[in-house]
DNA sequence: GCAGCTGTTAGTGG
DNA sequence: CCCACTAACAGCTG
């Protein structure tokens, strides 16, 4: 459930199910999921209540009534489900049982999402050193962090220290959309390209979090549709081809996103 | 059976 | 310090 826009569309989920219930209930998960004991999970959550909830890159705070937040960070796999039976799923790693009898479960089976506490969602992103939100952006901060770095753009897009939210679908994404090859060094960039790229941030984000919340499918036009090697190019240039950049597997089109010499 | 995967982190090395 | 790469985590899918 991982970037940005599948956030968002947890956050909505949450927003729309477990808000301004009291928590009569809290069974929790392998440790490994929790960033603090899991008893002071127990404590800060058992009595109290999910009052709103807030995003920041791919976290999603859960703001307490008492004692500061729940972050969630989902991983790889990680979801929110609410439901009013009393079957909890598999692969829940904290389930909250509210006064109404209904539930809600953090369901994480590859065991990559965490769970913080933390005061609030200000404080969580400074001790976590985490960069600012991908719509948040304005350019003037975009060319700031473009500027002086040396590795390649995708790698940047992806370094949540630098801007939070983008992960390895989407970068490529971006890329794909913004016409720019994703091995080229960010000091390689003409004006132009990184003033594309910006634009393509918020647009792709903003596309892809309207169409999960609304359980659309992608445009034709997004290379995330065509996500496979050898596929043919969405704007039918080429034949999308497959490498590793920053350590992740990498789609483009070597004809719209050509490599700079 | 095996590789790969929307994420992060520790370790290595340039 | 910056950056790239690898392995590891754990379960499912093709």
């Amino acid at each position: 459930m991982p970037e940005l826009p599948e956030v968002a569309y947890q956050k909505k989920y949450a927003d729309a199910t477990i808000l301004h219930k009291k928590i009569v209930k809290v069974e929790t998960g392998d440790k490994k999921i929790y960033q603090s004991a899991k008893k002071e999970f127990e404590e800060t959550l058992a009595k109290n209540q999910i009052t709103g909830s807030e995003r920041l890159g791919k976290y999603l705070f859960l703001n307490l009534e008492k004692n500061g937040g729940l972050v969630i960070h989902f991983g790889m796999t990680g979801k929110l489900e609410y439901y009013q039976h009393d079957e909890i799923p598999k692969y829940a790693q904290l389930t909250l049982t509210f006064e109404d009898n209904s539930r809600v479960s953090f369901t994480c089976p590859r065991k990559f999402g965490k769970l913080y506490l933390a005061e609030s969602l200000a404080e969580f992103q400074k001790d976590n050193d985490l960069g600012i939100d991908a719509l948040a952006l304005t350019k003037e901060q975009f060319l700031e962090i473009l500027d002086g770095k040396t590795g390649t753009i995708k790698g940047l897009l992806m370094n949540q220290k630098l801007i939070a939210g983008i992960g390895n679908l989407y970068a490529d994404e971006v890329l794909f959309q913004s016409k720019v090859h994703p091995t080229t060094k960010v000091n390689q960039l003409s004006d132009q390209e990184k003033t594309e790229i910006f634009k393509e941030i918020e647009e792709v984000l903003e596309v892809v979090k309207e169409a999960r919340i609304e359980g659309d499918k992608l445009p034709e036009s997004y290379l995330t549709t065509a996500r496979k090697k050898g596929a043919a190019c969405p704007r039918n240039n080429g034949k999308i081809e497959q490498i590793k950049v920053s350590g992740r597997t990498t789609y483009f089109c070597p004809v719209c996103q050509k490599e700079k010499s």
